[in-house]
DNA sequence: GCACAAATGCTACAATGTTGCACAAATGGC
DNA sequence: GCCATTTGTGCAACATTGTAGCATTTGTGC
């Protein structure tokens, strides 16, 4: 880390890690320093990325945060709606930034290489209407096929579970 | 039980059974109690059970089984395409009958009891097309929102949990 | 700086599955 | 019906994902 004390710590993600202090005091929250690098790690990613993941980042990154921290940290951005949980295909929940307030997108799980993606231009619909009497909050659609990479016929790289 | 044997052991569940051990035994598998008894635990059911549903069901029927066997016989249900896992709202797979096989319905939880029901009519669709390169092999669309019961005025009633 | 509420970092614990392995039981051929 | 073979079972131990309680620390407003 540069020391210099006149010109900004973090030369790209300044104004990232700005907004998500300013995000997080906007509502309410105390801006810790779990709190920040999460949603910088969710912010620099275009996929949900579960606990485990989010952890590896961090911890990639030379941070170490606790446990329990990061799972109450991941709740707290829920409950703010700042960031959304995503069911997965193993029994962890992915965590994505709400990036548009009030768009829906699909997901698509990879069954070869594992992967989550967000389809931003696929939105769930329903074909047959809902039976009366119940009322619908949300629609949650996921695919479940293979990727563009695990399609493509040039081999040779494994797309195995790359983050 | 009645030991005349010139009559069905069991009355009314017989046929199905009956019909039970030839499926399992049409897949080439062993037709053994716990896997009969599950088939016939997810016969009996209109909506998703997951693991701990089934095993006080039998439970409730007087039959121990074990937990490990348990979850064997789900997975090789499976495995078979006699049954399909339903992803939950909790991290615990919930299990159902194939009943028209190639049929897709969408699943409904209720927020507020916490119930999976499969609703028949709805189908899954997309609005919008598929990035190219990827193929779909299965859609899976749950509609998350309050349930008819839940939504009836009457109150009274608490729909919690019901199996 | 101080006070105080809000978060953190432990340690335990709960829920849901999975693995390995010795033993039991279903099946098919006699 | 009996045996041999293969398939499943039952148990104990472990793995993963997430929660709860509680003493300690830290962020914020004054
Ligand atoms: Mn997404
Ligand atoms: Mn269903
Ligand atoms: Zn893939
Ligand atoms: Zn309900």
């Amino acid at each position: 880390m540069a020391a210099n004390p006149s010109a900004p710590a973090h030369p790209p993600s300044a104004a990232h890690d700005a907004s998500a202090r300013e995000l997080i005091a906007a509502r309410g929250g105390r801006v810790t320093r779990t709190r920040v690098a999460v949603l910088e790690v969710l912010r620099a990613s275009h996929q949900p990325l579960n606990h485990d993941q989010i952890c590896s980042a961090l911890e990639g990154a030379g941070e170490h945060h606790d446990r329990v921290t990061l799972y109450r940290a991941l709740d707290w951005l829920v409950e703010q709606d700042i960031a959304t949980r995503v069911a997965g295909s193993d029994r962890a929940w992915k965590f994505e930034l709400v990036r548009h307030h009030g768009h829906r997108h699909a997901h698509f799980h990879c069954q070869r290489c594992g992967r989550v993606l967000c389809l931003e231009e696929v939105e769930p619909a329903l074909c047959g209407a809902l039976p009366s009497g119940f009322s619908l909050a949300q629609a949650e659609l996921v695919l479940h096929g293979a990727c563009a990479d695990c399609n493509a016929p040039e081999a040779g790289t494994e797309h195995q579970a790359c983050l």
